[in-house]
DNA sequence: TATTGAGATCTGTGATCACAAATTATATAA
DNA sequence: TTATATAATTTGTGATCACAGATCTCAATA
């Protein structure tokens, strides 16, 4: 973990409770893969890095345990998930089951404003993928996807993927890190333009793609991290 | 909440971690429907009930809130979470998209014994469905499940099934205290012989049929309790 | 009887302390 | 230098206290 990753997070809303406040920092550290899996982390170190007393960061890392993002050695010791071979492919699964259905529900929620967010969206992502910016990369793909997803009210799903998420996300910057950003590829045009269609099964076989692809990219490398 | 509920508990192994006893022990609570839906509960009447102090309470209503099983409200008070049409939808459609493959990938992890286990245990089921134990019909239920999916040894899909039952698991109380355990079918005794047969196919295909069988009994008393 | 409101109680959240187990650091011996 | 034993520190877990906000109690009022 870097010194000065705590250096960037956002300021708590006076309004949240801090454990949920030290959650979502968390989550997102998370999903910029800034936490490397399987090295230990300490409640107390997290606490002092921001400023919190442990108590909200023991609440925060018990849901992330919950969640399947950290996990816990037989010795008691906390760190982001590693992945296996057999991880790899349940999630695979998991995605592919249903982010598509999610997309296709999505849809009819998602108006234009949010359509051209998706396009503002795209546009970062590929240019963080041309100059080779892994951590704009995550920022942006992550959003794209839950742009749509977080349209559907849905109160199942979501939490579901959102999990599915926080466990390979921490793998893209292990993976851009020895294949750089010009091997991925995605699908988010072909997503955008059934979304501009209103059309829901393009959107759903859009994602699909899309997940294939960019998993693809992360199967590679998942055996020399684990 | 009865008051006697937490006299069936079963004692504490020394070898657990508090938390995790009292994580495990409201999890079978919550299975066998001993919680009403929406009805508050507080961490130290919990904690009072288990003999335990607040903190390993606190710890394992954290984890429940995180899967979907508790529940916050905007005022704070934990519950049982409540169901609601979009949500029996979603769970519905996350249980025919995983169940059914996790069996499918298991049927090649159950030997013998677990076979035999899985029969014994439908003759139980048999017996509670024709003298309208609801209890023992929700308890047998479950262990005839994920009799199936345990000796699959996942780490994703597994944790996302059971936060699935723990969602739903609460109804079946309501639903039976109104219609009686007389029209729960299952698809069982197909389950078993595909198993036997060592055909996979026909293993998922029975659990889908019972999963829509089983949800389609909860589906028609959401509406009263929501 | 019905309504109101002040006081008491209860609730989740956060802070702090205690403790055993694990880890690390340090010193001693070969 | 290397290995080993021991002391110091750090770790997650559990207990306890503090506190603000929500909830409840119940007498006073209309």
């Amino acid at each position: 973990m870097l010194d000065n990753v705590f250096s960037k997070v956002t300021p708590r809303q006076s309004v949240l409770p801090v454990n949920e406040w030290v959650y979502e920092t968390l989550c997102e550290l998370i999903f910029h893969g800034e936490f490397a899996p399987g090295v230990p982390i300490t409640l107390r170190g997290i606490a002092e890095k921001l400023d919190v007393s442990p108590m909200p960061v023991r609440e925060a890392a018990t849901r992330l345990i919950a969640e399947g993002a950290f996990e816990v050695s037989e010795k008691r010791r906390i760190s982001v998930s590693k992945m296996t071979q057999e991880k790899f492919d349940e999630l695979l699964f998991a995605r592919l089951s249903i982010e598509p259905e999610l997309s296709y529900l999505a849809l009819r929620y998602i108006d234009n404003e949010r359509l051209n967010l998706l396009i503002d969206i795209d546009k970062k992502l590929n240019v963080a993928i041309s100059t080779g910016s892994v951590e704009d990369y995550t920022k942006y793909n992550y959003q794209f996807h839950f742009g749509i997803y977080e349209a559907c009210p849905s109160t199942i799903l979501m939490p579901i993927v959102k999990s599915l998420w926080l466990r390979f996300s921490p793998f893209y910057r292990i993976v851009a890190g020895r294949a750089g950003t010009q091997t991925l590829d995605d699908y988010h045009e072909s997503a955008i333009f059934a979304i501009s269609e209103n059309d829901p099964v393009a959107l759903s076989s859009a994602i699909r793609k899309d997940i294939h692809e960019g998993m693809s990219t992360l199967k590679e490398s998942i055996e020399a991290t684990s």
